[in-house]
DNA sequence: TTAATACCTAAACCTAACTTTATGTCAAGG
DNA sequence: CCTTGACATAAAGTTAGGTTTAGGTATTAA
């Protein structure tokens, strides 16, 4: 059995998440004497499957439904399956809005590295799009 | 010259946040005629630079330090190229982030697939992580 | 004349996941 | 006896980027 001091310091997590989640019912089972709290396995194992589905991108309440489901047994694995699969499409949807963000960024570090090198902008305005480096042309979204 | 309305139907971008934008400061030149906002070609470019620069993943507060140096004209290439630079390195971090994301997803997904064939996670349990698919064990993450 | 539209403002509200603050209890040590 | 430290609570504050609400003005159409 340990403290919220004990388990703060063992995973690494402030005392007052600890409590934030304890007071959202991520522990129905933590114990207390005299009103302290005392984290027992349960706890700790809940403990590592809120960080684990946190890794996974899951919001809160989502890693609360799946608590949910996990204790109702294997009825739910069609339930927890969905739930990662729709995360996933979500997060490759991310992945990939995130590589068009990186192509405008790599567009405008080399748009400055130019203008910088010819000391004006003035050169790169004028440029046609299809005069520009073929590498950068896939970048280019219509804007400088 | 447009009024809110106008623009807010070319860019598809609700009333409310246009006057967010200007009650932040984004359209210095922004005249109005009796108490209503004219936006004139100096504000839709300030518009299409906001949009472009979201677009990029900068918050706002970056787009306004943005459009302060690009107001000042040549000697600030090199502040603009670094905050792009900047940007660009957290985004990539950000990626990285998500495909780690995405290997336990893929796990979960692998996980809850077979849980349901086989009607119990007790198999997955007591297997070794030496024992699991070769394309599975590169996603294990210590967690089930 | 009155109803609908389009505009205006200030201020409150929203979300998520915490953190901070103010206040209080309780046990051990000097 | 008093102070320190670890624990407790409820409620308010934080962040970003808006949105919503409540109330007001001004023009136009039926």
């Amino acid at each position: 059995m340990y403290t919220i001091g004990q388990v703060s310091q063992m995973f690494n997590i402030p005392i007052s998440t600890l409590r934030y989640y304890d007071k959202e019912g991520f522990f129905p089972n933590l114990k207390r004497s005299s009103g302290i709290r005392r984290f027992g396995e349960q706890d700790i194992e809940a403990l590592k499957v809120i960080e684990c589905l946190k890794e996974s991108g899951l919001e809160l309440k989502d890693v609360k439904q799946f608590i949910k489901w996990a204790t109702k047994g294997s009825s739910t694995y069609k339930n927890r399956k969905e739930l990662f699969e729709k995360r996933k499409i979500a997060v490759e949807q991310e992945i990939r809005k995130l590589q068009k963000t990186l192509n405008i960024l790599e567009y405008k570090c080399w748009y400055y590295d130019k203008a910088i090198k010819d000391g004006t902008e003035d050169k790169i305005y004028k440029m046609l799009p299809n005069k520009l480096p073929t590498r950068i042309q896939k970048l280019y979204n219509g804007f400088h």
